[in-house]
DNA sequence: GATTAGCACTCTAACATCTAGAGTGCTACT
DNA sequence: AGTAGCACTCTAGATGTTAGAGTGCTAATC
């Protein structure tokens, strides 16, 4: 019996489904796609399957004589089990050297022209977070007294990436300058290479072993690292291509349109997906209804953490409609995120 | 005689067209304004004076039987003698106050909140560029070796308004730590108070009047303000409120949407714009055709220079469809400029 | 039993037609 | 000069119609 397997059969036909979905944003009917397997298999088959699909809860009617389009669900699948894992083309692959240029001048140029790259290539938005600082390491620090009184001391913070961070104290246990001198040059040798979030333990642990003049001077260190906003606070979000996102026809709506616009005004949703995300491996798609955030619930978001030194530093991502090209949003976003590690370790 | 000026009664009326059509986005009939006027003039009397103020190019017809719209020269001439200058409300002062916070944490938030203060304000999109380093004041300059050589020297530039820049130098010629911490105290010394637009020239005259060692070593300090980029390449430019506007009608062809986001993902236009006007005094108003850029030529510009004690240093305002209101934007724009203008002073 | 052809049915998008109403410009009257 | 009246124009919205795409079901076929 020619008999094929159904399962197999199914999958065929949402894949087909996506693609011709993602492709068009027109609902897909059962003749068009016989059509697309060159009429091996008739309308009314592919009507059967495509009624069992839609049982599953995998495709939708907008109504009753239109085609089909796939539910969040039914992404979810595609992207899950369907979707062969594909690379860049050599002209993407150009033009992201084009706009990324290896010879960075300065690191907020980097993260936009990132950001900008995914943007272009995904035809989505392209989004990146700088490097969370905690996960750095440390590489240097210095004082500089802002008056007379050193009162008000600007520290100059530079991190194994390069990234460098001003901060301004304002001290209420007065220092001298050859204190600000010694604490630098103890700091400097002491933190070498440790980790930003290790720091506070660090030196505290090392306040156990100590006593005298000296217990009072690490009490001061500890001080410095223990403000508020000195390691935090840096969750900065770059993003581009929000234009060419306004050509696609789900943003006809003007409200739709409004309500994305606003996510980029309030950032703390987009935030909140890409931090989480920054913990686990590899890339991470939230399709739709996936997404906890329910301002994002129309939209699909593909994140993917970046790495110094193998340690996940910060994350990258794109976010659009979830009619969206996952293959080549999800090769984009990898292909980035290793490029950006490695330009931020040549910083360091 | 009953005979009212006619030249006031033009401008009576193109003044209540203008204020219609900015509320109402609905082009304006001659029925309505006679109501508006409490039938103190007939419908008739006021075609009449409309078909006048259309010779003259103020106002047109969108087809035959549609009510007056004003012209780009029917705002100008709106916004240049009829509009009497008014004040912000209670309201939206204190809705200020909450946003830019007088005590302000950085001045990257700063810039961020005066934006998005203006944007709220407006509902067209505000936006701040960073005070131009060269008007600003010189206070302090630290330099710290990245690495042994000295090769790699990270310059910390403090200005007056308490700017802090960052800027990574490759020095070719070497310089040992002792004599880069005697070129930081010479610099210091001898720069304080000036503009970082005048330092090159005034090292310059400097160096015509010594010889000998010291010679050499003024070169060098005059190398390291000449690198591109030590003082320029700080255009960066802040905004906020593209969602809030998408709520305009004018929106609702996506094409317009899509081309004016493009504007602030090239950016470079609309710095022309603000770039420009710093030089002037006061509040600037580009209406429609009368900018250079072809790409702004659908919409408002309303810029004013922000000062620091008595010198312009930077430039802020607001940019939307011509149909803005205009009197609220210019007494907004022309707020937050002394706002800012302020709280950059106390930072110094 | 799996697949397909055929058919009746449904729904939408696109087009054409019509109408009410708002607005104009002109002319003649006050 | 100002106004009322009137014929005319144009649009937005309502209504009606149709072609086409798509479905679901049943019965025939492989």
């Amino acid at each position: 019996m020619k008999h094929v397997d159904t399962e197999q059969r199914c999958k065929r036909i949402l894949y087909a489904i996506v693609e011709s979905y993602v492709d068009s944003a027109m609902p897909v009917g059962s003749r068009a796609l016989s059509q697309r397997f060159r009429w091996s298999m008739s309308p009314a088959t592919i009507r059967n399957v495509m009624a069992d699909l839609e049982e599953m809860g995998l495709i939708t009617h907008p109504h009753t004589s239109a085609g089909r389009v796939p539910t969040d669900k039914g992404y979810r699948v595609y992207v899950g089990s369907l979707l062969e894992p594909r690379h860049l083309t050599k002209e993407e692959e150009s033009l992201i050297s084009k706009v990324v240029s290896r010879r960075y001048e300065d690191f907020e140029g980097l993260m936009q022209n990132v950001s900008r790259a995914i943007g272009m290539i995904t035809n989505e938005v392209g989004i990146v977070l700088t490097p969370r600082l905690k996960r750095t390491v440390f590489k240097q620090i210095e004082f500089i007294p802002m008056d007379s009184s050193s009162s008000r001391v600007l520290a100059v913070l530079v991190t194994g990436s390069g990234i460098v961070r001003n901060s301004l104290l304002e001290l209420e246990e007065d220092l001298t300058k050859a204190e600000l001198f010694r604490m630098s040059e103890f700091l400097n040798q002491e933190l070498e290479g440790l980790f930003l979030g290790d720091i506070k333990n660090h030196l505290t642990r090392r306040l156990l072993q100590e006593r005298d003049s000296f217990y009072a001077f690490l009490k001061k260190a500890i001080s410095i690292f223990s403000r508020p906003g000195f390691l935090r606070a840096e969750d900065k979000m770059y993003f581009d291509g929000t234009a060419g996102l306004m050509s696609h026809p789900e943003f006809d709506d003007m409200k739709r349109a409004r309500s994305f616009l606003k996510l980029f005004e309030e950032k703390q949703d987009i935030l909140d997906v890409f931090n989480e995300d920054m913990e686990a491996e590899g890339v991470k798609v939230h399709i739709g209804k996936e997404n906890a955030c329910k301002h994002i619930q129309d939209f699909a978001v593909v994140t993917c953490n970046y790495k110094v030194k193998d340690r996940a530093i910060g994350a990258l991502g794109a976010i659009g409609p979830t009619r969206m090209e996952y293959g080549k949003v999800i090769s984009a976003v990898t292909y980035l995120s290793e490029l950006l590690g490695k330009a931020l370790e040549d910083l360091g």
